[in-house]
DNA sequence: CACTGTGAATTGATTCACAGCT
DNA sequence: AGCTGTGAATCAATTCACAGTG
C-alpha cells in the first residue's frame, strides 16, 4: 500500500474537478471529457489526464468519463465518501464568519464541533452548535472520528491548540492564525489572510503585458 | 523596466520572510543571515538567498541581512510602502469577519471601504467603516487609488462583481466564492474555502510515513 | 475515429557548490 | 572567517506526441 508521491499540485486540483464533475452531474450530463473540463477549469486537458492516472484509469477512451463515477472516485480519493466532519477552533470573529460559511454547496464538508478556550464564549451558539470548551476536545475528536481541524484562534494561542489537536489524533490541520505553524505526524496548511493581500500587492503594483 | 519573470512561488514566500523581519525589528534584532532565517521560516537559505536576489543584492557578504533594511526592500518589491488599502465586496458573514480581522497584526494592510448589493445591508456600520451601495464603487476606487479588492459574495454574484471591479480599475482581486473566477487584465486568486479542507481530507487519511 | 492513458521531452523550480566580498 | 550571490546540476511538474482501445 505504498503512496507513489502524489504532487500537492495535484491534489489541489481534485476539488476543482470535483466541483466541476458536480455541476455537471446536477445538469444531467452523463459523459464529459478531458478537454471539455479543461475548458471548465483552465487546467490542460493533459494534465487533468495525467493527474487521474496517478490514481488509476476511469475513463473510456473514444469516450471520456462518466461524471458521476468520476465524481464519486475523486470523493473517494480524497477520503470524502463518507463526509468530512471538521473540527473548529475558535469562536472569534474568523471562527463564527467559517461555522456560518455555506458549506452546503458541496455537503461533503460539515462542521461537527466548535470549541474556544474562553469560558465566557463556552455554550454560546453558532450554526446551531453549541461552543464548548478545550478540554471536551479529546473526547469529541474521539467520538465523532474526526481527522481535520481549522485553527482560527490569535497567533499566540495557535501552537498550544496544535498541540492539543494532534494529542486528539487529528491528522490533517488549516491554520488561520498568522504563525507558521507545523508539527510532526500531522498535515498542516497555514492560511494567513494578511499573506494573501500582500503576495496580491505585488501584482497589483506591476503592470501586466498583454495576457498570454 | 522589463519583469524577468519570478517565480509565483517567490512572491509568496516574500510576506513570510517580511513576518519574521518585522518580529525581528520589533526585537532590536540588526542583523539576520540567510541561515537564520531559513531556521525561522522553515525554507532553505539557499532559497531565501535565490529568491531575494531575483529584484536585487541587499545583503553585506560575511555579515547577513540588516533587518529593517530588507524588510523595507521587500515591502517595495510588494508595493505595500505606502500602506495596502483593500475594498471589500459582500458584507455577509465572511465579509464581515474579514473586515473585523486583525489586519493590525501588519498594518500594511487595510480595510478602505465595504461595499454590498443589498440596499438592506448598505450604511451599516461594520469595523468602523460604513456599507455602500455597489454604484459608488468606480468613485471609491478612483479617489483611493485602490488597487486590490476582496470578493466575498455568493457564487452567482461572484462574476458580476469582477467585471465592475475591472471596470472599476482594481488590478488584483482575492476571490472567496465558490467559482473559478479569471479575467484580463487583472490578476485572481482563488481562494474556496471548501475545496481548501477538501484537499486536507486526502492528507488526513493517508498515513504519513516517518517524517523527513 | 475520438478520446484516454502514458512514456519522452521540456520547462521550471530547488538545491548544490563555490567564487567573491567585507 | 563568514555569509552572500550565482552559475551549474538536480529534481519535479507540465506539456508533447502518439500508441492503445472501445
Amino acid at each position: 500500500m505504498r503512496k507513489k508521491k502524489i504532487p500537492e499540485a495535484t491534489i489541489r486540483r481534485l476539488p476543482v474537478y470535483l466541483r466541476e464533475l458536480d455541476e455537471l452531474t446536477r445538469n444531467r450530463v452523463q459523459v464529459t471529457s478531458s478537454a471539455d473540463l479543461a475548458g471548465r477549469t483552465g487546467f490542460s486537458s493533459e494534465q487533468i489526464r495525467k493527474d487521474l492516472t496517478y490514481f488509476g484509469a476511469f475513463g473510456t477512451r473514444g469516450v471520456g468519463y462518466d461524471t458521476a463515477l468520476l465524481g464519486s472516485q475523486i470523493r473517494r480519493i480524497l477520503g470524502l465518501s463518507r463526509g468530512l466532519k471538521v473540527a473548529l477552533i475558535g469562536a472569534g470573529n474568523l471562527g463564527t464568519a467559517l461555522a456560518r460559511y455555506s458549506w452546503e454547496t458541496h455537503k461533503d464538508v460539515v462542521i461537527g464541533a466548535i470549541f474556544d478556550a474562553d469560558p465566557a464564549k463556552v455554550g454560546e451558539r453558532i450554526a446551531g452548535l453549541s461552543v464548548q470548551p478545550m478540554s471536551r476536545l479529546p473526547e469529541v475528536v474521539a467520538e465523532n472520528r474526526i481527522r481535520v481541524a481549522v485553527i482560527a484562534v490569535p497567533a499566540v494561542a495557535a501552537p498550544g491548540v496544535l498541540r492539543q489537536l494532534t494529542a486528539a489524533g487529528v491528522e490533517a490541520v488549516l491554520n488561520f492564525s498568522p504563525t507558521k505553524l507545523s508539527a510532526l505526524g500531522v498535515f498542516v496548511q497555514n492560511l494567513d489572510l494578511t499573506m494573501e493581500l500582500q503576495s496580491l500587492a505585488y501584482y497589483a503594483s506591476g503592470e501586466e503585458e498583454g495576457a498570454k
